[in-house]
DNA sequence: ACATACTGTTACACAGTATAACAAAAGGAG
DNA sequence: CTCCTTTTGTTATACTGTGTAACAGTATGT
């Protein structure tokens, strides 16, 4: 295993068998099934010998992580950018924002959504998503009991990556402007006020 | 491959064999990822021959299924029966009731959920459960185009699943009588709310 | 140009899949 | 109960993919 990160300096050989790795499986992925993609296929789609797939990674699984934490990082920053103005009136904006971005990396969200095989991977960007929003979302601080307000971060992050996945296989149907709406009033408003009249019902 | 389907009697040697393997793959998946799983486990387990697995399925994915599609029968014919008399005012009353009837079946969602890794499950009971309210939900067919109606009750769906998920996760913690609660606000009332609300801005 | 680090080739042990042939046991009809 | 059929068990085998090892070859940077 190539030391990786204590020199800044990564070795120009490494950088490069694993950036062929990382866009061999995603070219696979995007192909078949996940669970049937070898490492064999890999490496030889890559041109790298097979022995060099272990200098680097531990398991198949190992490289998709890197894979989507690649986009992941940079899909959690710009979510959370858009979200910590959260603006009331400027949700609708936000929906726009983040299926627009969606659109530009379309390729990515579709590995992704496949990889929710791995279920390990959904929990992860469940996980990431609803703390985002428990943070920011400040209506929901204010409102409701802790209990509350996981459950409706979870439901939030978990409704926003079911409707991108329902999205992406309607090919990007209705307009990310459209979507913007659809966040804002089926997403955002909704559990806002679902947990305002929970909470109220719990005086 | 033993003959199933043409006479109604089957041979009590099959019957036997495929009770055993089904139950071997139960204990097995509450206790590991079922990725992990392989058929010389569940052959051992199942105190039978390890061909004798092939007499039977193809894969031990043709081997959840059928675990799935027994128990998803039973859970689809229960929430379809209670999504029929939806009388608005008991909205309450039959979210109670889904959360009980998961309460008595925990292993089983477990299970399903657990199975999520095999995506095409947790599609095919999005798919069943959307089409269910697709029918049932009367104040959906009057509002909005068909394109927003597929979104909702996908939404709707997705949505239950999640809370589901949510729910056993957290050791069923909240009551059915509270979560009873939580499915017609966060889930019903919103969802039909936020429809009413797009549909208004369509016209 | 030289030591270092990475990559490629070949070989091997191992586990799981999938199939085949034959023997043994259990079920059903007369 | 007996006989024929069907199912199950045993054993053997080919195949594929995993994961490791040793050694030779190639690229890197100082």
């Amino acid at each position: 295993m190539p030391r990786k990160s204590s020199p800044v300096n990564i070795d120009p050989r490494v950088k490069r068998t694993r950036r062929l790795l990382r866009d061999a499986l995603v070219l696979l992925i995007l192909k078949k099934d996940f669970a049937s993609i070898t490492i064999k296929e890999v490496t030889e789609r890559a041109e790298v010998a097979y022995i060099t797939f272990y200098r680097h990674y531990e398991s198949l699984d190992q490289l998709l992580m890197e894979v989507l934490d690649e986009g992941l990082v940079e899909l959690m920053t710009h979510i959370e950018a858009l979200a910590r103005q959260s603006d009331p009136s400027s949700l609708e904006t936000e929906g726009r924002l983040i299926f627009e971005y969606i659109e530009q990396k379309a390729d990515l969200f579709r590995i992704l959504l496949k990889s929710q095989s791995v279920t390990r991977i959904r929990k992860k960007v469940v996980s990431n998503i609803s703390t985002i929003f428990q943070k920011s979302c400040v209506p929901l601080e204010r409102l409701g009991n802790q209990v509350t307000i996981n459950m409706a971060s979870n439901h939030i992050a978990t409704s926003l990556l079911s409707l991108i996945e329902w999205w992406l296989e309607n090919n990007m149907k209705p307009s990310p402007i459209e979507m913007g709406k659809v966040y804002k009033s089926l997403i955002i408003d909704s559990t806002v006020g679902a947990v305002s009249s929970l909470s109220a019902v719990a005086k």
